[in-house]
DNA sequence: CGACAGCGTGACAATTATATGACACTAATG
DNA sequence: CATTAGTGTCATATAATTGTCACGCTGTCG
């Protein structure tokens, strides 16, 4: 599976040194920050999956750059777990107000930080995965795996499969043979990225002569692109 | 690779020169302006990739500029870097606010304002990169690969694309052959420089007849320019 | 006017990118 | 163990793109 990544803010270097201990233990990958400001450059730059966000700062408080996350499109949906202290949690009403998925009181428990990330990272998951997905005649249903076009069962391979599944959830983008490598397989594959056109010509048999070129376009010299739309070439 | 610049506003002309010997090392072309009359004068002259921004200054402040800045269409997305003093800081929410992307205490180390404007720089390419272009009909989408015009969609080789690309964002001044190959086909190549000539051509074709001699023109013995208006020769 | 440089245009062959079919290998299944 | 479905890689076929060139037009300058 894919490796998910967690930035934790905070101003306190043990909080943030404890926290990436208990993380990579359990597999994540953890960036730091120790201000709102470099926080956001990392959000831009490393796009984590997830942010633990510290409620008191200097400067620029977390709430404040909570809202600045929602404000902008990028980061609208980025799931955040705010942390605060005891006495603080009064406030924290105001936080879920402003968009904080979740909360923890410090001193917390790693076992407690990990299940409240493993939570909402499924939760932002099942947002994005578990219900079925229908566009024009396709019909993707992720829980039960089936696939039909126009009421008819189609089908495929696992990898073709989870390319369809990913092209269903990241529709109208151009992505990159590696970037498909990468999201599809998962992590560091040393593979053959022209793999990746095999899969395609696959998933569009599979598709069947309707979604032959409907669903996925080549785009040259870029990659290919999942899109509903018919587009003229 | 472009060479960035950066345009330094200061009315302490010790800052200015520290600055500017930092940038040039590593290897920013950089400006200078003292007031910040002069500062908007050069930003609309030369469009400089990046401003830093002295908080207080006589005559207009640099928050006001940084507002008139944000206010016009062109600049509102440069990225701009303010500079304070330390008894400042608190004042620098409301330069955040009014959209600086960064700010830097006085005194700052070198380093550290290289490491900041790279970063800064980094986020505005990528912010460049996702942003669709809509200028007059024309909608450049770089994430979707699309390009239409007038809700038209328009065909194009990867060549015209990113020559298109690279048109969009550099707007409103000519190019020469030369700059264009290195900008499009990246780095040193050895190529006819009119093969340059054939692509604008096949751009122009692409584009169609409403965008032929509308969007790029030719200046003669000079090179080429994009501009959505239209320029009396 | 005439020579000339700068540019537009269509054609074309070389190059490069993608599609497709075949095959060997692996893991799962009965 | 035999069978089968699925995977990754390769060779070949097909298609799109690219750089260059030749030719013609147009404005410039003496």
């Amino acid at each position: 599976m894919e490796e998910s990544t967690v930035l934790i803010v905070d101003d306190e270097s043990a909080i943030r040194d404890m926290v990436t201990v208990a993380l990579e233990v359990a597999g994540y990958r953890c960036l730091q920050a120790e201000n709102a400001r470099d926080a956001h450059a990392l959000i831009i730059d490393e796009s984590p999956d997830l942010v633990l966000l510290d409620w008191m700062m200097p400067e620029t408080s977390g709430l404040e750059l909570l809202r600045r996350l929602r404000r902008d499109e990028l980061t609208a949906k980025l799931p955040v777990i705010m942390l605060t202290a005891k006495a603080e949690e009064d406030n924290m009403i105001q936080g879920l107000d402003s968009g904080a998925d979740d909360y923890m009181s410090k001193p917390f428990s790693p076992r407690e930080l990990i299940a409240r990330i493993k939570s909402a990272l499924r939760r932002q998951d099942a947002k994005n995965q578990e219900e079925p997905i229908q566009v024009d005649g396709l019909l993707f249903d992720p829980i039960s795996h089936h696939v039909s076009i126009n009421d008819k069962a189609l089908s495929m391979g696992p990898t073709e499969f989870r390319l369809l599944s990913f092209f269903l959830s990241h529709q109208d983008r151009v992505y990159s043979r590696g970037q498909i490598l990468d999201h599809v397989w998962g992590g560091n594959v040393y593979m053959d990225e022209r793999t990746v056109d095999v899969h395609i010509r696959r998933l569009r048999k599979a598709l069947g002569i309707d979604g032959h070129e409907r669903f996925i376009q080549t785009v040259r010299g870029a990659g290919y692109r999942f899109s509903q739309k018919l587009v003229a070439d």
